[in-house]
DNA sequence: TTGAAAGCGCTACCAG
DNA sequence: CTGGTAGCGCTTTCAA
């Protein structure tokens, strides 16, 4: 006997005074059927009579039923709830990437359970996920431990990198195209009659910056070119810092790379205003991803976009792949992006600094 | 008989090929003590002796056993989930607001799960969060239907807004001093010797955006002054059409209050470089939120604080009061800001308008 | 302090 | 197509 057995429109109250939801029994009863046509009822294309369907539907909007997917998810083995690891989101491109992976795997009938890493503690809080039992692991931007790594693996929850790679074999990732992207834009900075580079990297132990630094100067190293460097942390006030050290030497370059737009901006702030420069006459400044506020008139930054909806929906389809198919191979997915160039750097001679915007050149690709 | 009946060192395969992990049971036999012992070893205060409890950790971490949350939520009717709905992360205001709240709810043991409302689908989307059985919704900048809202009230949820009110009586509300800091602004243009005002309001439908501008509003009608007033929509691009639109206008305002720092930025952009107008010298411009980005040196922005820390505590608070408490009232609360004054307003006569940025006046405080 | 047993609300498998 | 029945992995009585 349940709850003492009686049916009620609403919601009963249980015995602390707590409201209780009505359950699939309640609906059964309610509609005059079985429970396990209730539980059908709300199954796609499960086996049952229309009428009888409709008779359990209305039933269940009359007592404000909805089926409980955590007691769905305990025999389903599927939680349909992706964690979602995201480290700082003052970047706006973490932002946007977020607001994209959430749009898309909502569609999917997938939802996200997000973990922030608080700086300092890195695995504890993420470790939990797996309690969660999340489907599928994302993580964009933050620290991976092998040891989580395996753990999941071990759980059979698979892993994603997005905007970010590591040498282990058994997690997919996703990540723009950093080598094509650093070289583009070498080759365009060598165009334009640059000849003093300068690369501000994020974190040294990112590899999404490395492998931005290592294409740019694959590019300027081999004809004589050097490369001063600094590094701003990915931070805005680190950014600042970087530049201002390179601006200040003796052979300021008058070409800079920055990791990615969110320090290019603090970079050209520096220079506009600091050094008193004029970037895209003085001084070209180059970031990367092509977030919303490059664009904005105050930076008009060139740049190398990285598609977030093409990445998502690539990281998108790997997950749900690899949540179908346990044993898949990892997939290594590089999406190509285009530069797009913007008033920060020095145009053709002949040509107006602040000429249009060029459009992104290239569309996604999947590359081994 | 479960799956055989073999203990194994490292999670089962099932039949499937899918990885099983080991379950409380599994934990048991290999410690040899009941599953119940298994259950008590990882609850808190739970009456166990401390030898059993060592032993059953021992063999869970031989296992690579962890609790499933899923299981436990199905009988202890918690989830120790919040729903956050979160409508546009371009404003920065979110992706701060987002950050303080996973790190403050993760710091109580509970997660986020992140719901973004897709521009057009509102409710269906959102209404699911019901069958995940959240212990709480917090919508921060959307719409919440009064549909929506009964039904939470009726399957006992709490619903908290933040940054936005309601008319409705049963749900709690967290929101910035929009009547202080719309009426120190109003001030304080007016004591920078400001005659021409405008207002550039985020949506007409926002609470948010009419209490500020009905303050700003309250302190210059009475004394004489009209508002000039444009719609933003509170997007970069509706703010600089906006922006346009006063400007062009015959007697443009030379003081424009937006409705937030967001707007503001693209406003100060418009008036800048498309009107050739010195912020801080030919007009004022203010803001509301001070964002990060409202400090850079690009847009150095007078704009009226809200405090996300001190929100966010309070929303937590008010969040597990309300799981905790289902009948307590519900709380109202405005956390106060301070007027921040930076380079983006005119200062007093004889001081410089670049000068050194006011410190925020006032802390945070609950007021019914 | 401990183990056995009874569910939480649902899906999935049976017969019918 | 339908109703019964057996769990999913856990917490929580209840006796011992």
């Amino acid at each position: 006997m349940r709850r003492g057995g009686s049916v009620a429109k609403r919601p009963v109250r249980g015995f602390g005074g707590v409201a209780l939801l009505p359950t699939a029994y309640d609906v059964a009863t309610h509609a005059g059927v079985s429970q396990s046509a209730v539980s059908r009822a709300f199954t796609e294309g499960a086996s049952i009579a229309p009428a009888t369907r409709d008779r359990v539907l209305k039933a269940a909007a009359e007592l404000g039923y909805r089926p409980n997917l955590i007691a769905r998810s305990l025999i389903t083995r599927q939680s349909r709830t992706i964690g979602v690891v995201v480290g700082y989101l003052e970047n706006q491109f973490y932002p946007q990437l977020l607001q994209a992976l959430s749009h898309a795997f909502q569609a999917e009938g997938y939802r996200l359970l997000l973990f922030t890493s608080p700086p300092g503690s890195g695995d504890p809080v993420v470790a939990d996920m797996l309690s969660y039992r999340v489907d599928a692991v994302i993580l964009a931007s933050v620290m991976l431990s092998s040891h989580l790594a395996e753990e999941c693996r071990a759980a059979g929850i698979p892993v994603l990198l997005l905007n970010r790679k590591t040498d282990s074999p058994t997690v997919s990732s996703v990540t723009g195209d950093n080598e094509g992207g650093g070289r583009a834009i070498a080759n365009y900075l060598l165009a334009m009659g640059h000849r003093r580079f300068g690369y501000v990297a994020g974190l040294e132990s990112s590899s999404t910056s490395r492998d931005r630094e290592a294409a740019y100067r694959a590019v300027l190293e081999p004809q004589g070119f050097g490369v001063a460097r600094a590094v701003g942390h990915y931070d805005h006030m680190g950014a600042k810092i970087a530049t201002r050290a390179l601006l200040a030497s003796g052979q300021a370059p008058d070409a800079i790379f920055y990791a990615n737009d969110h320090m290019a901006m603090a970079g050209l702030e520096v220079a506009r205003f600091e050094f008193g420069l004029v970037p895209g006459r003085d001084l070209s400044i180059v970031g990367f991803d092509n977030v919303g506020a490059a664009a904005w008139s105050s930076f008009d930054l060139t740049t190398y976009s990285q598609p977030i909806d093409h990445m998502v929906s690539m990281v998108v389809g790997a997950t749900l792949d690899q949540i179908s198919h346990p044993q898949a191979e990892p997939v290594r997915a590089v999406v190509e992006g285009g530069l797009i160039i913007r008033a920060s750097t020095r145009a053709p001679a002949g040509a107006p600094a602040g000429a249009p915007a060029g459009a992104p050149a290239g569309g996604p690709a999947a590359r081994g």
